[in-house]
DNA sequence: TTTATAAGTAAATAAACATTTACTTATATT
DNA sequence: AATATAAGTAAATGTTTATTTACTTATAAA
């Protein structure tokens, strides 16, 4: 039998997700992706059931399934917790800055039904991305650390901002317009983590 | 000569904004449009130049808009800071709770290199959206009151969580969760602006 | 080496798409 | 009341779309 060629099943992927930074969600059609990845429409559908399908496991496997990895790297939930949150606030930063077409469809995974369906789904049916950070949350409110807020809310005034001065960083051409330092990048960090401190 | 009817333009873009957050901008088509407004596909094209023409006026003038509109009422740039930001919090999370439709398509500008790209050509061109918080934040860091960061960094901070607790609002079949209170979103609201005072 | 089989291709298909054509209608002006 | 004209309609247009059909190819196992 014929082995399966996983560089065509990873340039779909990548090039689906080029595509959809680049010309939006909306311009993503199947042929524009197999004539760009230089395979045959086909093939695709050898990969994934239609294009629902791809559309949904680009986003949860290869999109948020590396952006939690890149999260969580290195992060202790038993760490100090300003700390911790250093730690996330870094690693989300720096894996969005580096990959902007992993970034445009997480934005998508905000506007789109489909996307966002998806995503609200895999959390009840498999457990919650980003389940650490609901434990670190968990232990600070117990421990008397942070307000007692909902976890929804904690999350909200923690990483919120995060998102906000990632697309700050580029311009609307997609020219890095540097604004966003290092330092001001950690004195963010500091001023949400101050607020929710008791 | 026969007159425009207003009713229909209006009907074209309440429909619109509904297809869009109902089953995503991807799956609005002029002729589902059409019929959904029962009205004849070239209407819109009397009113429209062609899709896109629609999308971004439905973005900027009906949506964005009416936001900033309802975001800035009863704003007063010279009030107290925390006073300021608290009207400005109510203002903004009030009006996105009862727009929902009006929301999804917020959430598509910020995804969509369409609507995105419009956005930022006429900020440029035609003065910022939001501009009395512009002068709000400048007077507020000359006087001292809040920290010295950039004006999009002072956004992100002050603004980013209120579309996330939006969005919390509202679980993904649409129902409302009702996580959050008036009084989470005072406290919310609190947070964010001590984080920023001097 | 042969062979079975899934991977892969090029081209086709039917449906859906944005937009236009050819016509009808309502009304402000005359 | 007649008429000029833009607003509006129904149906058609040519194109693009997701997906499939009919065929070819590469390779693991025999």
């Amino acid at each position: 039998m014929r082995p399966k060629n996983l560089e065509k099943e990873q340039a779909i992927r990548t090039i689906a997700l080029q595509i959809i930074a680049e010309e939006g969600l909306e311009n993503l059609t199947m042929q524009k992706l197999a004539k760009a990845a230089n395979i045959s429409p086909r093939t695709i559908y050898i990969k994934y059931e239609n294009k629902e399908d791809l559309l949904i496991k680009l986003f949860i496997e290869e999109v948020l399934g590396a952006y939690e990895k890149a999260v969580l790297e290195n992060f202790d939930p038993n760490a100090d917790f300003a700390e911790g949150v250093k730690k996330l606030w870094l690693n989300g930063f720096h894996y969005l800055k580096n990959n902007r077409h992993a970034f445009a469809l997480i934005q998508y995974g905000k506007s789109s039904p489909l996307l966002n369906k998806a995503y609200q789904e895999k959390n009840i049916k498999e457990g919650d991305f980003f389940a650490p950070i609901h434990q670190f949350l968990e232990y600070n409110i117990a421990a008397g650390v942070i307000k007692d807020f909902p976890h929804e809310v904690l999350r909200a005034l923690l990483f919120s901002p995060i998102i906000e001065l990632v697309n700050e960083y580029f311009d609307y051409m997609d020219r890095p317009k540097q604004i966003i330092t290092e330092e001001i990048l950690l004195a963010c960090c500091e001023v949400v983590t101050k607020g929710i401190l008791k």
